[in-house]
RNA sequence: GAGGGCGUAGCUCAGUCGGUAGAGCAACGGACUUUUAAUCCGUUGGUCCUGGGUUCGAGUCCCAGCGCCCUCACCA
């Protein structure tokens, strides 16, 4: 302790005092020095502050008598300290608790120190009085910044404004946090940092534990509701040999003992179907696909996708699927089926409105999507490029600029153009439709679905039909013999269905960016500058 | 990839006509036993994103770069 070191803290300065962080080495230093571990240990038998806030009803007031008395309906007439005085003299009583948490707020009054305490089940305010915990358990308070965690063991009651607080009888240093504390009130705003510190926008901004909190409630219904539906879930490669199942460009990568390249999968459906032949007839994956294209606050690189496949049904079997997971995740987080959305109102009171694509198109550019002159020179009107491409490419531009962004929903559109769907069943008395829908909501594909395409030969024949217009790195042409062969094994006419998990939860949780409902978003690198680089070094080993 | 916006103290932000930097919070010292974004008194803290340029003088104007955000494109 006595070598020269910059580090030092004998030698520190006042000024350099100042710096947030050589403060926080500081008080980690005199912590050692009392005799304290900074860095906690086991701390059992703690309750949640939820679960404490569910006691406040025992908190009582007693009277001299002996008398036990509820506390009056708190309000902002009520006036405790008063209400007290009315009841003469006594003392308040409540159960004793043990919780843990990270100090949000500190209001030092001198021999009196109020604390907000956070845990992830909520905020509860502590009492730490001089004359309550003593004098040695009191100097802890010297030491303690926001930020930190700590332990408190004390009784239930209330301040004279009627604040649920914890009065504490004893302190437990649990761990430091050597980093500045955020904006005590607005926590960490920017959204970069939100994202790269994903822990610090967790511990200190509101509302962030909750969604993520209820992001996972949403999967959990999902896997119920399907569970409960007698489905099996697996899990199918994410290293694919042949990056099919959707129109998308993949990651690569590749196998060096192999010597071979590999795909990151794109999507889960040819693995899923080949389980279909296999017989487990109904069958489902809750995982990450990977698409290698662009960021936007609705795609993020790698996503999570729910496909659930169902032997002996159809697309509509898998509408009322849809239906009942989402309105099933509604009611796990009990948010309501009105959820507001991007500005608009979403009803999700079912059941859902199904309207068919052709019909959706002619009411929004008054053509008839079959006239296929009209659909060129709409296209043509709206300024896309129509050389070269296949009509019912040009059509789904035409609807994707025209329709789409106007679908509030939720609403299930169906009956597609059958070209540009070459998984899909045909209808039987229509080979130009497609027997496939997608819910949209707020503008936003939420789902995907079909009738899966079970013919062998057709299967083939679609994938390799490159459609007129489609780059083939964006087509779904990308023939994959080994899943031609499964069919030929026999998959049964089944419905097949997609949900992009991310943006159900976005919806739900109403959050207008798919990186605020992902916990780790891609981002660039850090750079160097940045301010994650701490101003102080690990401090030298100065006590050994 | 294109267009627009932003980048200043640990955090959130202000900064006038181009004249050498300011607030709140945090930190540090002090007062206060029922506060609650506690309050009050005092103190400290700056690579004004980076690099050029114009100018007697640039946080401010110009150019380039980097990063982030928004819109568009891409994304059945």
């Amino acid at each position: 302790m006595n070598q020269p070191n910059p580090n030092d803290p004998q030698s520190l300065t006042e000024d350099q005092l100042k710096d947030p962080r050589i403060a926080r080495r500081d008080k980690l230093r005199r912590l050692h020095e009392a005799g304290i571990d900074p860095w906690g240990s086991r701390f059992d038998d703690r309750l949640m502050v939820s679960a404490v806030r569910e006691l406040e009803d025992q908190v009582r007031y007693r009277t001299e008598a002996g008398e036990e008395l509820p506390l009056p309906e708190l309000g902002p007439s009520v006036d405790l300290r008063a209400w007290r005085a009315e009841q003469g003299p006594g003392e308040e009583i409540g159960p004793t608790v043990r919780v843990a948490g990270r100090v949000m707020l500190f209001r030092d009054k001198g021999k009196l120190v109020f604390i907000t305490l956070r845990d992830w089940t909520g905020e509860i305010q502590i009492f730490i009085g001089l004359n309550q915990v003593g004098e040695e358990n009191f100097g802890l308070t010297k030491l303690i910044d926001l930020g930190d965690l700590i332990g408190v063991d004390g009784r239930l009651g209330r301040t004279n404004t009627g604040e649920l607080t914890i009065f504490a009888e004893r302190l437990h240093f649990l761990t430091k946090m050597l980093e500045p504390a955020p904006d005590k009130h607005l926590g960490i705003t920017d959204p970069e940092l939100k994202q790269r510190m994903r822990y610090a926008d967790l511990a200190f901004n509101e509302g962030v534990m909750q969604t993520f909190l209820e992001r996972t409630e949403i999967i959990r219904s999902i896997r119920r509701t399907l569970d409960q539906d007698g489905f099996c879930e697996v899990e199918g490669p994410t290293l694919h040999a042949i990056a099919g199942g959707a129109a998308a460009r993949p990651f690569v990568t590749h196998h060096n003992t192999l010597d071979r390249q590999l795909f990151l999968r794109i999507a889960l459906e040819l693995h899923l179907k080949r389980l279909l032949v296999g017989g487990i007839e109904r069958v489902y994956e809750l995982g990450r696909v990977y698409r290698n294209e662009g960021i936007s606050p609705r795609h993020n690189p790698e996503f999570t996708m729910l496909e659930a496949y169902q032997a002996y049904g159809d697309y509509r079997t898998m509408m009322d699927l849809t239906e009942r997971i989402v309105t099933d995740a509604i009611t796990a987080i009990n948010c309501g089926y009105r959820r507001h959305f991007n500005g608009h109102e979403v009803d999700f009171t079912p059941p859902f409105e199904r309207r068919s694509y052709a019909e959706l198109f002619q009411q929004a550019t008054g053509v008839d999507p079959t006239d296929e002159p009209a659909v060129i020179a709409l296209a043509r009107r709206l300024g896309l490029d129509t050389v070269g491409k296949h009509p019912d490419v040009i059509r789904n531009e035409i609807f994707e600029e025209k329709v789409e962004d106007s679908l509030i929903g939720p609403i299930f559109v169906i009956d597609y153009p059958a070209s540009i769907c070459p998984l899909t069943k045909r209808k039987a008395d229509n080979p130009e439709i497609a027997e496939r829908f997608e819910l949209f909501v707020g503008g936003m594909e939420l789902a995907n679905a079909y009738t899966e395409l079970n013919d062998p030969d057709l299967q083939q024949a679609l994938f390799e039909t490159q459609l007129d217009g489609m780059a083939e790195e964006d087509s779904m042409a990308k023939m994959d013999h080994d899943f031609v062969r499964a069919l030929r094994y026999g998959m049964p006419p089944a419905g097949g269905l997609g949900i992009g998990i991310d943006r159900l939860v976005m919806i739900l949780t109403g959050h207008k960016s798919i990186r605020d409902v992902v916990l780790f978003p891609v981002l660039r690198p850090e750079t160097h500058d940045s301010p994650s680089h701490p101003a102080v070094d690990e401090p030298a080993a100065a006590d050994e």
